[in-house]
RNA sequence: GUGGGCGUAGCUCAGUUGGUUAGAGCACCGGAUUGUGGCUUCGGAGGUCGGGGGUUCGAGACCCCUCGCUCACCCCA
């Protein structure tokens, strides 16, 4: 019971049993993004620690207290990536991409991320997101071109009662205007407020309007809305973006109080968020960031993304949809020495000639009983049997596991060519 | 980081107010059937009772510490 070593708090390992699903739901997200013509960057894990401090924002929860920085030997301060937006702006920047309509202008990435979280349902210190950044366009057709994508998803893999929220953050300069006007009404309402935001007065005023605590819902609904501050540009780009939305059908609901916790979000904002998961209910969020690439080091240069955290997706999936794993068509089950060598054999060459064969050889000896019921809990359709006297008429009997069909021998020589024929009877 | 719940076999869980050698089901291995799975049936193996300390004649149970899991706050994907 107590190994010796266990896994790190927050990581955990993912079994064969539910691997099937995290491959299917890999499969349909690379396809839909292959689908909109996105292109695959792998990127590294570590980092230099000051590219996330400086990109996300030391005042943040996920830079001043979530991250795993360390120093390498050589002295440097390098951090497990907490997130993919970061990372991929450098590598955009350092290699050139960010030219319009080049190579580089619609990315996606996959990976684990880590943050020094307290875990929880659907929060693990790490985990892997899937994410897709656009570069170099600043109209919102690419804003609601992500949003479509991601609803595209969530169809293709059945999933049901995802609400996606949508807000604006305005430009730069419009926010702190708003920000200003913000603090001002809190700072005047200061007894009100809960001891958490209270905190975050000093740090992000923004973020107390994302608070759950009802005891301040009535102050919250009578602070000034950022929408009413908004700059005639941002209004245009947010309604054209809602009206695309429109366009598209997908169905959406504005949250003024939408703020998002990284600092690097501009304008458009959204998430989509499940009831099913508990308390950590969003499964994908995303925002336009048009001042990063510059800000870091970059040409200027108009940037929208978004990631979603397979982990909970995958949970939804399986709760829903229960995907099963694959199994082998056939089970070789040989007993004695001759046969056993006989069988590695023809197992080899059957793999040569039926690259599409799952074939799994028995191993661990046991006698023709034990070896029958495991080529049954295999889940193979076929049992192919090798004892010495197949051996000798180079032959095998094939018997079928999950109907009633009478055993057959067959030819060793004849193996290819009839297992060909029950794939095509579908009898595989 | 703060708070609640929970840790007994690979898994799901019993275990009386503290009392002898800690149990069941599932799974695993073997036999009944010396070359045939699923359904039976019989047997076997598998536990430092999460770890450490304490109270006691005696602790799986009570107390303290610690680690882990879990749910919520917070934060976010």
């Amino acid at each position: 019971m107590s190994a010796k070593f266990q896994s790190v708090r927050g990581m955990r390992d993912v079994l064969p049993d539910e691997v099937a699903t995290w491959q299917h739901v890999e499969q349909v997200v690379r396809d839909v993004l292959s689908a909109y013509a996105y292109k695959e960057v792998r990127l590294p894990v570590v980092e230099v620690a000051e590219l996330f401090t400086h990109a996300i924002g030391d005042a943040t929860d996920v830079v001043s207290k979530e991250m795993y920085t360390f120093a390498d030997r050589s002295g440097e301060q390098l951090s497990l990536r907490p997130e993919g937006t970061a990372g991929c702006v450098r590598a955009v920047i350092q290699n050139g991409l960010v030219h319009r309509g080049g190579p580089g202008h619609k990315l996606w990435y996959q990976g684990p991320m880590f943050r020094y979280e307290k875990p929880q349902r659907g929060r693990y210190r790490c985990f892997n997101q899937i994410g897709a950044e656009v570069y170099g366009f600043p109209g919102p057709g690419v804003d609601a071109e992500l949003v479509c994508l991601c609803a595209r998803i969530w169809r293709l893999l059945g999933l049901e009662g995802i609400r996606l929220e949508v807000n604006t953050l305005a430009t730069r300069d419009t926010r702190d205007t708003y920000r200003a006007v913000l603090l001002d009404y809190f700072q005047a309402n200061a007894d009100q407020l809960d001891a958490d935001s209270q905190v975050r007065l000093e740090k992000n005023v923004l973020r107390i309007l994302d608070s759950k605590n009802p005891e301040m819902r009535d102050l919250i609904e009578q602070a000034p809305a950022l929408i009413d501050y908004l700059d005639t540009e941002s209004e245009q780009h947010f309604g054209q973006f809602c009206e695309l939305l429109d366009t598209a059908g997908v169905a959406y609901t504005v949250n003024p109080r939408l703020v998002r916790g990284l600092d690097y979000y501009s304008r458009t904002v959204f998430e989509f968020i499940t009831e099913s998961l508990g308390a950590q209910g969003t499964i994908c969020g995303g925002g336009r960031y048009d001042y990063l690439v510059e800000q870091q080091g970059g040409p200027p240069t108009p940037a929208v993304g978004f990631s979603m955290g397979l982990e909970r997706i995958v949970e939804l999936v399986s709760l829903k949809t229960p995907v099963s794993g694959v199994q082998p068509h056939v089970y070789v089950v040989a007993r004695g020495e001759v046969a056993v060598s006989a069988a590695f054999g023809l197992c080899e060459r059957l793999r040569d000639e039926l690259p599409w064969l799952r074939i799994e050889q028995n191993a661990g000896g046991g006698s023709f009983k034990a070896q029958f019921k495991r080529a049954d809990r295999s889940g193979a359709s076929f049992a192919m049997v090798i004892g010495e006297g197949e051996v000798q008429q180079q032959l095998v009997s094939l018997k079928s596991l999950r109907t009633d069909d009478e055993q057959a021998q067959v030819a060793m020589d004849a193996l290819s060519k009839e297992l060909n024929t029950l794939r095509a009877q579908s009898r595989l």
